[in-house]
DNA sequence: CTATACATGTAACAAGTTACATGATTAA
DNA sequence: TTAATCATGTAACTTGTTACATGTATAG
């Protein structure tokens, strides 16, 4: 099992042709409807790289349509790529989040706007909930493998956005609730998670 | 307020010396500590940003130690940047997840497979739950306006790996319950979540 | 006939990774 | 004296974004 430097988009088109085949604009579409909630991906990226996997026969051109519609499908040595990729790379465990990183300089903020900057987090964190919760609701998830893969993605979308949407919560409490001033929160305002030591950190000149 | 592309490490070290002055080096395990569960950043993207901040105005030397060792600390314009981009940026929500993104592929191998990768993700989630969780013991939240905002952001990671662990847990005993095989999982032995309509999905020629 | 959706591409740039390259200080 | 840690940087490359550029089919 080695380190795998990238190739995302890469293994992830040839995924999505192997489960069925399609044109790049389809491809697009379906970035942005499921998969963007884990990789997203602009058609100026996806042509390029279809083009790239046909020139080393991982995908290859199924047919055309009206136009200038071309359709691709994984061919075997892109399955075999990708099921290489599946069982022999060790996945890459980093997470790119602003919306995580802006809450790390909250304190920039008078605590009324930080609140306010949670709430308007909150609304959008549970506009993408609806659209996945309808999308439970609408969408056929017994169509084939890929589909019955996709439900467990989306049910991870589902409970992130649900965390989030918790957790921005109970942070705006806590700022409420005074956290971000010298002094710590009220005692009694807000419930406390986590023991407040007061533990000197190592001070480097 | 207006849109933003990229620029996260810009900010994140103006905002990190704005808290406190610091050198490149210390910058960069900060990153690898704290900020890693949320932007990850290496030592050879926060040099080169450190000296265009310089040129900018934005962060200014404060200091220097052996070894070459040199602090930087943020300026009055720096700060101003800061909030700016607080207060008059719309966040970018988009995240990139590559372990969410191979659940989307998880069909491509055998049920036993699937769950033995699930398996695995699990382990290294624990792993960063446990350091997380000894940080929350050990670390000094009150230090600082910054020290504080970090507590909210590590309870953020907090959830974040809680709630992987749990839905791969979940995705696990959906997957040996055959819920990635043609006819689903075996009635009564998983819990099924969402209903499974029966719904034709539009059929692109 | 006209707006919208379909459909594919390229170019210029920004951001991020890996590897290379060097050297000083400290603790064992 | 030697290994680990501290400390800073650059170069080559990959990945990702925004804007540009073009043209076809369909529905109202």
């Amino acid at each position: 099992m080695w380190h795998n430097g990238g190739m995302s988009l890469h293994y992830a088109l040839i995924g999505m042709l192997a489960d069925e085949p399609m044109s790049g604009y389809d491809l697009t579409r379906r970035f942005a409807e499921s998969l963007a909630n884990v990789w997203p991906a602009q058609h100026s990226q996806i042509y390029p790289e279809l083009a790239r996997l046909v020139g080393a026969g991982l995908i290859e051109q199924a047919g055309e349509g009206p136009r200038g519609r071309k359709t691709y499908r994984a061919t075997t040595a892109g399955v075999e790529a990708l099921t290489q990729w599946m069982r022999g790379t060790k996945p890459d465990y980093d997470v790119r989040c602003e919306a995580g990183l802006r809450g790390f300089f909250l304190w920039t903020l008078p605590p009324d706007e930080a609140v306010a900057h949670l709430k308007q987090d909150i609304e959008v964190y549970r506009g993408h909930l609806a659209e996945l919760e309808d999308k439970v609701e609408t969408a056929d998830w017994t169509a084939s493998a890929g589909a019955r893969s996709g439900r467990l993605t989306l049910e991870m979308g589902l409970r992130y956005y649900r965390m989030l949407i918790e957790w921005a919560e109970w942070a705006s409490a806590e700022i409420a609730a005074g956290a971000l001033e010298a002094d710590g929160p009220e005692p009694g305002t807000a419930p406390v998670t986590g023991k407040r030591v007061r533990k000197k950190v190592a001070v480097r000149s």
